[in-house]
DNA sequence: GTCGTTCATGGAAACGATTCCAGCAGGATT
DNA sequence: AATCCTGCTGGAATCGTTTCCATGAACGAC
């Protein structure tokens, strides 16, 4: 029985048992121009000695890492877990292994992170900053090749983002329609970008845009049910409520439960991203849909691509209308 | 304005715009001795300079990346996207990188995962084993630091797992009271020890076992669905299901509703692992909680540890009942 | 027959860090 | 005063790969 740990097969070691230089079977392993005949001895030698170029030695030289860094909020959070599996997929058919970091939505924890990124020589990055700007800045001047998704961070990183303002008019649309007036936005740190088209969406159908309509929370479970819940009491003239995502959902959910709030008779409900169990959830839930995958996915082909890159690409959305809404409630 | 790439500043250039050794900076910056003179020196110029070491070159001398690498069945199930969090929250606190990788309980792509850790050189792995035990005889052999959660694949390895045929029993002494006799389990491919675990708590309530109550599924939402589907048109005369993961519980409540299967009335349901939905769910799912992080994190401690290591950590589970299970309906 | 061109090949440098080892200064001990 | 020891320091080797460059052979053209 051999349990000792074996010494590492290097370049060199073919290179001896094939009779020729380490330069040749660098050439011959990476597709370089050799003999058909000096090929096939590196060859056999190589599956001989089970031979794996060792990636530490391959990276320091070319200065890179092939692989890539992604920052997410949360991937305990279906949709970010969703965005890594895109992210994951496309990386597997270039055969790059993906490195993910959790941010919290906290900013300092994502330059940290960015240092751990620069400091493993990582040339390629995706992520959904939450950061302002500036934040950024290190990796930029590092030279890293960065991709933001979901949310567009500064406008000289390329993003790929949902159309969250098509789908919030939608949803705003949907609900005016259904005579509602005072409608409230529970958004998450973040999201400025997605307060700002609720915004928009309330204007254009010609509803009051006021700024206490909309409510925070950060990204755990515990900020967003006191959120919602801290929504629901302190604004009871509100009768439809648009979570800004399904973790804020669930919390809605919960907390309207917990405060005999009825949906959809006292308050309507539409939720930011279509999960498997919106449609479980007693009533099921009007979302809408956001492809995460796909964010992710796209985010991956942007990130290996060499050449100029599209600025932005924006994904569509889509109002999937269950039964967590109903006409305005009298008072 | 700048926006040129600069070079990387290495420790030589830091040893000369300190005046001293190459050698003496990495003494200092990696706790080593120095004079409280040079040692200031060192640290200013670094401080100046942004100065960052290269993993790169850290690793390669070393001959490993300090960092873990992470194999789960789908990181879009709650069950392993809580366990990554447990991972990740565990690794920030070493400040190692984590480098995930999704296997679909897919033996193959597991091995081709193994071998890109390996040519990473990453030499702490946590894995939710898929593949049989000589897939991870390369890993072994590679000298790499193995742990497995969830699942314990071979008794070489240490493993983090939950306390399974606890839960189940505890489950099945429930439903039996309850008064159902034919029980099924819904299981997923390599949960072969979850389904013995069945099997066991079976005959100890003193049921009869039969194989024939057992169906399994693949990772897939798709293939959890047509399982759950298959299961309850091929066996109407089982009057409550297990289902071994979230996915399953999901899909098995879709499909009653489908076929027109009530729940509890028709048939009772209890879910393994306790997700934030179970609750939302209509009706609320009867669970057994899994500690999903806790056992991430407790591996992740486990493959930092450098001395020996317990052979097997056994994470409690925990029976939730809610409103998924009532007594056996009249056939 | 000689020259120029193409092609395969191997030695050696480079990447950026750590660490061994030798040198050297200065103080304590005999 | 000679010796030893301790503590700092810097040069050089090392990790495993890629790639530049020089060398040599083969071959066609003049």
């Amino acid at each position: 029985m051999n349990d000792g740990i074996q010494r590492r097969t290097t370049v060199k070691d073919v290179a001896e048992a094939a009779g020729v230089g380490v330069a040749t079977v660098s050439r011959v392993l990476s597709g370089g121009q050799a003999s058909a005949q000096t090929r096939e001895k590196v060859l056999a030698a190589a599956a001989r000695l089970d031979y794996r170029p060792s990636a530490l030695g391959r990276n320091l030289r070319r200065r890179r890492t092939g692989g890539i860094g992604l920052l997410v909020p949360d991937v305990t959070d279906s949709f970010y877990a969703r965005l890594i599996d895109g992210v994951l997929s496309c990386a597997r058919s270039y055969g790059e292994p993906v490195t993910v970091g959790v941010t919290g939505d906290d900013p300092e924890r994502e330059a940290e992170l960015i240092g751990t990124m620069i400091e493993q020589s990582m040339d390629r990055v995706i992520a959904v900053p939450s950061g302002d700007g500036e934040t950024w800045g290190p990796a930029l001047r590092a030279g890293l090749n960065l991709v933001f998704a979901d949310r567009r961070g500064r406008a000289d990183v390329p993003s790929v983002i949902a159309d969250d303002a098509g789908g919030l008019l939608t949803a705003v649309e949907y609900l005016a329609g259904l005579g509602h007036r005072k409608i409230a936005f529970l958004a998450r740190h973040g999201q400025a970008q997605r307060v700002a088209a609720f915004s928009a969406a309330l204007s254009t159908v010609g509803l009051p845009v006021g700024p206490d309509l909309v409510v925070h929370a950060r990204a755990s479970r515990d900020s967003a049910y006191a959120a919602a819940a801290g929504l629901l009491q302190r604004h009871p003239d509100a009768t439809a409520v648009l979570a800004g995502g399904n973790v804020l959902g669930e919390a809605t959910v919960l907390a309207a439960r917990e405060l005999d709030v009825r949906i959809p008779r006292d308050v309507s409900l539409v939720m930011f991203d279509d999960v498997p169990w919106a449609e479980l959830c007693s009533p099921p839930l009007t979302v809408i849909a956001q492809p995460a995958q796909d964010i992710g996915y796209r985010a991956a082909e942007l990130v290996f691509r060499q050449g100029r890159r599209p600025p932005r690409v924006i994904l569509p959305t889509e109002l999937v209308v269950r039964a967590s809404c109903g006409p305005r409630r009298r008072i």
